[in-house]
RNA sequence: GCUCCGGUAGUAUAGCCCGGUCAAGUAUUCCGGCCUUUCGAGCCGGAGACGCGGGUUCAAAUCCCGCCCGGAGCACCA
């Protein structure tokens, strides 16, 4: 019925017409066989059995009047108090991502105007740079709010002058009770020239913490209270809590509010990308604009993203990183950026997975599986592949008739990556020994026939704690697959080398890889197989590796 | 409490504005099969969702109302 009316529209004013003759039709075609009714449609319409397949690359949503900007610019806009982590990546990714499909512009921009209760740090000004390169987004132009306090200033006096603002020195207490009874607090309607003295007076350090603090005029009767009158500037003790770039150079600091919005238009910021927790300051900056004149730039609240497990919060991350609970900011259970990318996690999985997430407002609860996934897509076609062995035993196959030569390729779909070779000469009493995973050993059973992948058969003989005795079978690939025998990695003993692996709870996984992995460096990502991706993080006799997911 | 948002399979997303090719597409996950010297990748098949209740309409994931649930904000933080 639905498919009818939408090719042909036409006759939508007919429906309830058409409505008994299509139901009639569709009971006399039900009550044919499937099979009858197949054989029909091939008959008569044989491309309506054609499925088409269309697979495309996710791409964003387009960016609201994109077109009515001669150019778009996005801006990142971190406060430099941590390291980036997932958390930060939607703003990152959609902000960096936007600005390069439409040609545009991506500023970086510190937001570091609280010396005192979320003080930033000097030196993730620079992990933060790094950050943003590892992952691809290189900003076009960058800037830091602490060098911009004058600027600040003269539009304070600007607004003051107007009696767009005020400076308000009433108690915070006395303040809160006017402006949620909607009344103007005495200082509000004083004259403009008051209110300039009253600014010399804060610059000149007359006031204390808390005495005074600029105010931006906006509507009183606002619904929300949190939007009537709010602070743009405030005095902070300097000499007390100093600012890591600048010192103790200024008493007088701007908000949030205050600051971000007028560098949004002063740096021609076209389209804001941000957190919805932004929705009400989008509110309160537009009083700011409205004041100024000035038109206020098209925003995009998205909602909060999480990951299971994983805490984003940069207070607990701090947190846990001061009081040594986590090893840095590095620390495997961590979802920053510097952990994901000691694990494996590469910049292109963590991209795809942000933008099939989207910008859109509601909050999302990532499981990590969506991000591996992408991850493995990524890695499986590039990193060679290795035996590693966790939790080795001991196996001692008897009867081995020759010396065999192992080659397995180190990629199977690129054979120009070249082969990791080993011999096997068994002892003058036909026994060879090799490395084999305790976790196998539900495999080996007494009897059970396994094969060493890439080598021979063999018929499990016993099973001792520690060790398992086999026979050589044969060497034919063949007679395993015929007997269905399972497929098992293994280390020859005497090629072989230790090799640690950190997991993603920070637990350590202790093991044997094959000789071969000499050749991996510190940040080769390499397949373990049968294990997982791991990164290579030190190779100097025993590798250590993080792992990143199976 | 007040002010705003939001709710499609286990997870994420498309569709919603503009009702009908939607008995809901895609990715991942899980389960089977094929292929393959990995439990990986690939291919094939299967499982699994419109928060609830009303209304409007020939027709509702889509429009309207009520409810439920979740989130954010309510700082001299960002």
């Amino acid at each position: 019925m639905g498919k009818v009316l939408a090719e042909k529209p036409e006759l939508r004013t007919k429906a309830k017409e058409i409505t008994p003759l299509i139901n009639r039709i569709v009971g006399e075609v039900n009550t044919l066989s499937l099979s009858e009714q197949k054989r029909i449609v091939e008959e008569n319409w044989p491309e309506a059995l054609q499925r088409e397949k269309v697979e495309e690359e996710k791409k964003l949503p387009p960016l609201p009047n994109a077109d009515k900007y001669p150019k778009v610019v996005t801006r990142f806009s971190p406060n430099p108090d941590c390291v980036l982590h997932l958390g930060s990546a939607r703003a990152i990714i959609l902000c960096h991502e936007y600005a390069r499909m439409y040609r545009g512009k991506f500023i970086l921009r510190f937001e570091d105007t609280d010396p005192k209760l979320k003080k930033p740090v000097l030196e993730f000004y620079d992990r933060i740079r790094e950050d943003l390169a590892w992952l691809g987004c290189i900003p076009d132009e960058e800037y830091i709010q602490s060098d911009r306090i004058p600027i600040y200033y003269g539009y304070a006096e600007k607004l003051l002058e107007n009696g767009n603002a005020y400076v308000c020195a009433c108690q915070p207490q006395a303040f809160r009770e006017k402006i949620l009874a909607k009344r103007p607090c005495p200082c509000r309607d004083l004259p403009s020239e008051t209110h300039m003295e009253r600014w010399r007076r804060m610059l000149d350090g007359e006031y204390g913490e808390g005495e005074a603090v600029v105010r931006i005029k906006t509507d009183l009767q606002h619904p929300n209270p949190a939007v009537r009158d709010w602070p743009a500037l405030r005095v902070i003790d300097t000499e007390r809590s100093p600012h890591p770039r600048v010192g103790s150079k200024y008493r007088v600091w701007p908000l949030y509010n205050f600051a971000c919005g007028l560098d949004d238009h002063l740096m021609g910021v076209t389209h804001i990308i941000r957190g919805k927790e932004h929705l009400t300051n989008m509110v309160r900056q537009e009083y700011l604009y409205r004041h100024l004149g000035w038109k206020y730039p098209e925003a995009i609240h998205y909602g909060r993203l999480k990951i299971v497990g994983a805490y984003l919060s940069k207070s607990k991350i701090v947190q846990g990183v001061r009081e040594g609970f986590y090893e840095g900011w590095d620390d495997p259970r961590l979802a920053t950026f510097v952990a994901l990318r000691k694990r494996g996690i590469t910049p292109a999985a963590i991209k795809r997975l942000i933008i099939d997430v989207g910008p859109k407002t509601s909050d999302v609860v990532l499981s990590w599986e969506n991000l591996y996934a992408y991850n493995r897509k990524t890695l499986d076609p590039e990193v060679d592949r290795y035996f590693f062995v966790s939790n080795p035993i001991q196996l001692t196959v008897h009867g081995v008739p020759k010396t065999f030569t192992a080659r397995i390729r180190r990629h199977p779909e690129h054979l120009e990556r070249g082969f990791r070779e080993y011999t096997i000469k068994p002892t003058e009493k036909g026994e060879a020994f090799f490395w084999v995973s305790k976790n196998d050993l539900k495999n080996l059973a007494t009897g059970r026939i396994i094969r060493l992948m890439e080598l021979f058969n063999v018929r499990v003989e016993e099973v001792k704690a520690y060790a398992v005795e086999a026979s050589f079978l044969s060497e034919a690939y063949e007679d395993a697959k015929r007997a269905e025998a399972p497929l098992i990695h293994w280390v020859s003993i005497g090629a072989d080398m230790p090799c640690r692996v950190v997991m993603p709870d920070a637990t350590t996984v202790e093991g044997i890889a094959e000789k071969a992995c000499e050749s991996l460096k510190p940040n080769d990502i390499a397949q373990f197989e049968r294990f997982g991706f791991v990164r290579i993080e030190k190779t100097d006799g025993k590798i250590l590796a993080y792992f990143a997911h199976k």
